[in-house]
DNA sequence: ACCATATAGTACTAAAATAGTCCTATATGA
DNA sequence: TCATATAGGACTATTTTAGTACTATATGGT
């Protein structure tokens, strides 16, 4: 279903949380009590989001979680790639040699524009994005060249 | 990772070998022998596009299957759906009241927005476009409105 | 200097999703 | 009516993911 792990859905709760008060340390069990979500998952996700940079840690007494960048600077594209890896819609776009078939598959260059396409519009969505109140947003995505005639559309998302 | 299921794309494969022979009926054993991929999983999977209405199945001999639509209105939104069920990165974009925190989740519409953004990208591109040779693909994508600032790339993806 | 507090790192276990296979029923053309 | 080919469902093994636990290390305050 193309889908994201739910580390990664709680990372979004976890930094939307962090991102509504970006100027005070977040320590791990205040964390837990604001989202609700378990000490020991919070602690797994926010090791992996210091390990990429997203967040900084400070230990010791008094210590916590910031956030590295402004929420503005901070997007939805590197919030998965740091719980989950590399973006890529198939294995044969990460790895080499895993598909026997490699030497003779011919989408695997489309498979990239796909994954190319996808990271774009998920690169485009902030943390800033996810801490403001979702009224009305609205998302025009145009497709020209080769693949023109295909979509040009003004989505409205509400709810 | 954010990755389609291997069955996916083992439908990518079959699609495109299908649709460089839109005319000519296609039986399972045939499309075994041309992809490598194992007849049991080329079975299910021909029968889960069928089901979707993505290909159109004759049964008894000299049957087989074929492309419903042409391969230009064939997208991999849909192909993706076939297989995989409704398209969205967390449980709850799906169904009602698996997560305890629905009520207070303020991310929840957010992630609709994201989904869509992908749901569009993955609707902009058609089986045409993997049938066809992977030169030099030109992807446009602009999120305007509260999303604007964030991105506005001419992306060349080559091979 | 010491101690309470908080993160860092690693290893492990349980659960869920996925892949792949097999068998039987049904339809069709020659 | 028979050989051929899809339809449908059930089942099992594998892989991935989630979640937990434990030990080490760093820091600030007393």
């Amino acid at each position: 279903m193309l889908r994201v792990s739910k580390l990664t859905d709680y990372a979004t709760v976890i930094l939307t949380h962090i991102g509504h008060q970006p100027s005070v340390i977040h320590a791990a069990t205040d964390i837990t009590k604001a989202t609700g979500v378990a000490l020991p998952t919070v602690s797994k996700v926010l090791k992996l989001l210091t390990k990429e940079a997203i967040l900084t840690s400070h230990r010791g007494s008094k210590g916590g979680y910031v956030l590295t960048k402004s929420p503005t600077e901070t997007n939805i594209a590197e919030i998965i790639m740091a719980i989950e890896g590399p973006i890529s819609m198939t294995e044969c776009s990460t790895d080499e040699g895993i598909c026997e078939q490699e030497s003779s598959c011919e989408i695997k260059g489309n498979w990239n524009l796909i994954n190319r396409a996808v990271y774009t519009a998920l690169e485009a969505v902030t943390l800033a994005d996810l801490v403001a109140p979702a009224n009305q947003q609205y998302v025009n995505i145009s497709l020209p060249g080769r693949l023109k005639g295909q979509v040009s559309n003004d989505l409205k998302v509400e709810n």
